[in-house]
DNA sequence: AGGAACGTTGACAGCGCTACCAGCAACGAC
DNA sequence: GTCGTTGCTGGTAGCGCTGTCAACGTTCCT
């Protein structure tokens, strides 16, 4: 109510102060410390600024406070659906803070997030996410020295520069490829793409799985630096069945793949899970839905992007969190795509958990 | 090369023309005209700043100059793959320029745009993106009243703010009907969930579409206002075929819903495109890699994305393009998902040129 | 040769806010 | 009753940069 147009000039913290009958500094301290003020002086304040729309200057108070009130976010990717589910849990965890989000896209070069966090840092950002753990040595020398609070996303790791939060896809992997040593599939492939530093973390888990049942051999693997797709996933399948015909199971590295898998599969007649298993990552939406449904390995992306960014704000304003690196874990959700081959084609969307799994950490109470 | 730690006292631009022999005034020239300055001074202030590692502090910058470089955008959503399409656009677009991306997600409220927008306002924006022409009245008035450039961008539409790039989603939606008819299709139904502006305007093209060819009914028409989802696609195509089983084609108000009707039939094992056609609409990647491949509008999001970013930035420069309103039209992808009933189920990827159409324009030379 | 015009440079002031410190009143402890 | 102590308030002095305008040297024109 009561909104007017401010057109006889600006409407400055002066402005709000004159109209309370308060001095500047006065005003000034309510928007930072109300509890500061006398009751009476708060609530004059409050109706002057409100009356007079007062918005404050972030550039003078950046200025002047010789710090800003904005997050540092570097990913990888505007597109891939896993960072815009993190990033909407960023947003939304930053929305009534007072911090505002920069956003930056590194599109998986360290170098590019050299760069950008070279750029981020000189405007001494009150915090920052950046994504996974694989820094160049200068990045990782410039997050060490800065002055502020620091979240790693996406994966767990050793030595933190900060706080971290994710979980290890190393596991995860393991994890997908004992399920299917559960449903009988011993001839398991790997497809996966991109090839960024966490796939691989996945091809390793994969790998470690199979070596430990004896049942490792090179030719299941397909891998490519391209962008995942799904017809990537049709295409690397293709490649992959050419090396290993009797090949009875197929471990996606992420959704997209595993749906192209699918697709593949049903364009040469190949029944899933009857003749092949498939399992996808990241549990997206459309996995449910397929037919048959597909099994994928759930990570918890929006709660990854919202614990992050609430860590981090309470971090900044000094209350650090008592656990500093924070497992999220996984979840292997069984569905038809893995169910054992003698399926009465049921669904099986049945969450196991098994898999699901928080890392032990020092000064784990509460 | 030369990269040094700067433990020692910041540098301010002061110190740079201390080092040049020069000036302040004359170094900060350097930084935002550097042709008024004299080649010898030009080198010296160029040559310091690299070894002093100067970074312009942008929040004394703004306050002198009582401007930012910040653009900012508004979009709907962050998790549809739409928009991330777009912002990628406009990310890349802005990368170069000397103006940072300030984002904020309305989540499909008008009412929570405009809070956003007297927000963005006050911080003096240097250009502004907005989602869409279907603004409050108050947002309206506050665009209008802005002094910076502003693009809306996802469809075109009458009387626009300033700028405007996007295409029409009603003749998208009656290509894609008529596109329909020419297969010999006439019970159409209409599958949409959101029903943002933009999906509304799809509705109101394959309404008008059906009418002209005296095929409408009311029941062929099943929308909700939830997020939409590939789920989501099957249930509503579920609901629609309790409503008229003798349903022969339906139009998707997007690609996931596509998706799940697809999935649907598969489950109740109507043959596509067989017995129903399905078309969906923006043509997201996996649309060509489903079996069948599945009919959709495509629509040029990342150019959308791009070329509103760079129009806004050349505008902010005082280059106004000739052109404030750009469409960048559509295009119905045929494929299998509605061949003809007999079809020979061979690919059909050919884009039709039909559907793709510029708007006639003012001054439009070159 | 004198003056205008141009290109280049610098001095000054101030953008709107906050850090710091000082001041004042009210209160309790001794 | 005096002396801290606390709670609240205000004054002063910038934060680092840029807008404006004046001044300078040089060139070119008449």
């Amino acid at each position: 109510m009561g909104r007017k147009r401010t057109k006889s000039g600006k409407i400055r913290l002066a402005e709000v102060a004159e109209l309370a009958g308060v001095s500047p500094i006065t005003a000034s301290r309510f928007f930072r410390n109300p509890e500061a003020l006398s009751v009476a002086k708060r609530t004059r304040v409050e109706s002057a600024a409100k009356e007079l729309g007062y918005v404050p200057n972030l550039a003078a108070r950046a200025l002047a406070s010789q710090r800003t009130e904005v997050i540092g976010v570097l990913i990888p990717s505007l597109t891939n659906n896993v960072f815009s589910d993190v990033l909407r849990g960023i947003y939304d965890a930053s929305e009534g803070s007072r911090y505002s989000i920069q956003l930056s896209n590194t599109r998986y070069s360290i170098l590019q997030e050299e760069k950008l966090l070279r750029l981020f840092l000189a405007q001494k950002p009150a915090g920052l996410i950046v994504t996974g753990i694989d820094q160049t040595t200068e990045s990782r020398a410039m997050l060490e020295a800065a002055d502020c609070p620091i979240v790693q996303i996406m994966e767990i790791g050793p030595d933190p520069v900060d706080m971290m939060i994710g979980f290890s896809h190393y596991d995860a992997a393991r994890a997908a490829v004992a399920h299917l040593f559960e449903q009988g599939r011993r001839k398991i492939g790997f497809v996966g793409a991109r090839m960024d530093p966490r796939v691989q973390r996945r091809l390793d888990g994969y790998v470690s799985a199979m070596k430990d049942a004896a049942l490792f051999e090179q030719r299941l693997v397909v891998t490519t630096a391209t962008p995942t797709s799904v017809t990537l996933g049709g295409a690397l399948f293709t490649d992959l069945l050419a090396r290993e015909p009797n090949l009875d199971a197929v471990f996606c590295a992420n959704d997209d793949l595993a749906l192209g898998v699918l697709f593949e599969c049903r364009r040469r007649e190949i029944a899933v899970p009857e003749q092949i298993a498939i399992v996808g990552f990241n549990d997206l939406e459309f996995m449910a839905s397929a037919v048959p449904t597909l099994t994928s390995v759930r990570t918890n992306r929006y709660e990854m992007g919202k614990t992050a960014a609430t860590m981090l704000i309470e971090a900044i304003d000094g209350r650090r969190p008592e656990q500093p690196v924070l497992d999220l874990g996984f979840r292997v959700i069984e569905r038809q795509s893995s169910s054992p081959r003698h399926s009465d084609s049921r669904p099986t969307v049945s969450g196991v958990g098994t898999a699901n799994k928080m890392v032990a950490l020092p000064s784990s109470h509460d």
